[in-house]
RNA sequence: GCGGCCGUGGUCUAGCCUGGACUAGGACGUGGGCUUUCCGAGCCCAAUACCCGGGUUCAAAUCCCGGCGGCCGCACCA
């Protein structure tokens, strides 16, 4: 059996320090994971250039970057549905101990509908119709709500809190705030960078399923019957995008339509022009990203995995090596969640748009960082290019941008290589650089491209001749010679260099 | 959460079935030393492992039970 790609990207992952289980020395509960000392700098870069996309280089309206509380009161969670949707009933076997779904157990045993029905209404018909464990037959018991919210008590008087579950509440929190702390006007964005969490049944695939992750999401703001969407939508109207349409994953198909992203509105696949402007914006960042158009479509969810009130869902799926996966949720959420906290704070969150009052509309695209972070690995681990493994990350993700290399580990050489090391380590540029004088130069080369450094800096005899090195690039491992003055700029502008685009 | 398979240094693994000679072997990696004038060269030295707990036994990495963790399938996945 061969081995796998995950396996050798969890691997190298574990060998080199990007992510590792959290608390292994212990063996905690599994979907917690910490991201290592390059893992940390990918997230910081993948999270600034996403940022960089989607907040300050946005021209099309104005985006407010927040950064919300994670916990957040029983209330807020009540309003959203939360507290509601995101529990299951259960009940464990007085004998055996097996646990169980307790809505799932009545409808295998009995054949009755019962969503909707209380916890008491279910312990209820358990009880009256003799249901009983399917494995031992014995009596069951310990009703209970299994929350996928992490509960926690708040203070003395022990008031009632949850882990927020998502980011995108925060930013509803904070919406008449900055509507007017910030005199914001219609279309406008208000997007937000953290940690959520979900008390998953059973997380798996290291990172791909976590109890605790983080996520970037905007949700965009704007008046219903606004259909000429955002200013330079015609910029990405032409960009195609590939549809997995509900009509083809109904006849159990897999391939998507591909159209330009201004045709799909018009066609009325895609509900409205914001939504649009993200799925063409969603490609075009994943192309810089390394992920080519053609590993990626939006599935438009069906109706019976969105909620009520949701006027279209398209995830944005990138081909894993194990399958298809979500790694942005894109949701058309009507007015609901302002609507939903008017009614449960009391608070008219409707806005002024042009003398006519209303309740905005929102888009809300929703990235998962961990699960970006892995397909960028999986999609720029190349094996067979070289003796190694190399790892061509995007310039801009990768966690380490240089590392000087003396040519052999002698005294005049590696003072020399120490000296351009340190001169880098100081600049105000703030360029993550390495040293190392340790083995051949050949393996130095080979750690380097494993870990996707962009720039290998080696210091030779001709540097103590004429201050110049030779400076090697990653993808062609050419070398090219130049003055060590040139260094830091030519180091800076290599680690923006985008391709794809 | 249910069912199946699995858990040996940093990584991959040999050994487990058929308990004892296992002071647990190897490869790669790591640290140190020598060597080395540009793509995992070579030599020497060193450190690091039987997931945790209980049981059976004169004796457990090996057999049994439980926990935790991993993989796969089902379920779950705003």
């Amino acid at each position: 059996m061969p081995e796998q790609l995950t396996d050798k990207i969890v691997q190298l992952a574990l060998r080199r320090g990007f992510f590792n289980p959290t608390a292994e020395i212990y063996r905690a509960p599994a979907g917690f994971y910490d991201l290592g000392p390059l893992g940390a700098l990918v997230k910081s870069n993948l999270v600034s250039f996403w940022i960089d996309e989607f907040v300050r280089r946005e021209t099309s309206y104005e985006v407010f970057l927040i950064d919300g509380s994670l916990i957040l009161p029983y209330d807020v969670l009540k309003a959203s549905g939360h507290v509601d949707k995101f529990s299951d009933p259960k009940a464990s076997c007085k004998s055996c101990g097996r646990i169980y779904r307790v809505d799932q157990l009545i409808e295998e045993a009995l054949g009755l509908k019962v969503e909707g029905k209380s916890l008491e209404e279910l312990e209820q018909i358990v009880k009256t119709r003799g249901v009983r464990c399917p494995h031992c037959r014995g009596e069951l018991s310990d009703f209970r709500e299994h929350h996928l919210m992490f509960k926690l008590s708040v203070g003395g008087a022990e008031e009632s809190a949850f882990l927020r579950p998502e980011t995108a509440q925060n930013i509803f929190l904070n919406f008449k705030r900055i509507t007017y702390g910030m005199r914001a006007k219609l279309p406008f964005g208000v997007a937000q960078v953290g940690k959520s969490f979900r008390n998953e049944i059973a997380p798996r695939q290291s990172v791909i399923r976590l109890r605790e992750f983080s996520q970037m999401e905007i949700e965009l703001f704007f008046a219903p019957n606004d259909e000429r969407g955002p200013r330079g939508f015609e910029e990405v109207a032409d960009t195609e995008i590939r549809i997995l349409t509900r009509e083809e994953q109904l006849h159990g198909g897999e391939e998507p339509i591909e159209l330009k992203a201004g045709d799909a509105v018009a066609e009325g696949i895609v509900p409205n022009r914001f939504l649009a402007y993200y799925l063409a914006k969603e490609v075009r960042f994943f192309k810089l990203l390394g992920i080519p158009p053609e590993n990626t479509r939006f599935r438009h969810l069906l109706p019976e995995e969105t909620p009520h009130y949701s006027g279209g869902n398209f995830d944005l799926e990138v081909k894993f090596s194990f399958g298809w996966k979500e790694i942005v949720g894109n949701a058309y959420r009507r007015d609901y969640d302002l609507t939903v906290h008017s009614r449960g704070s009391g608070e008219d969150l409707s806005i002024d748009n042009n003398g006519v009052k209303m309740i905005p509309h929102v888009v809300e695209p929703s990235f998962g960082v961990e699960r970006i972070i892995y397909a960028i690995l999986e999609h720029s681990y190349r094996e067979g290019e070289r003796d190694w493994p190399l790892l061509k990350l995007p310039r801009i993700i990768s966690p380490i941008k240089a590392a000087i290399f003396p040519l052999l580990d002698r005294e005049n050489l590696t003072s020399k290589a120490l000296d351009v090391y340190y001169a880098l380590k100081r600049s105000r540029k703030a360029i993550p650089v390495y040293y190392d004088d340790r083995g051949s130069i050949g393996r130095r080369y080979a750690r380097a491209d494993e870990v996707g450094v962009n720039l290998c800096i080696t210091i030779d005899y001709q540097t103590l001749q004429d201050d110049t090195v030779t400076v090697r690039d990653r993808d062609t491992a050419e070398q090219a010679r130049v003055k060590i003055s040139d260094l830091e700029d030519l180091i800076y502008n290599d680690m923006f260099r985008l391709e794809g685009v």
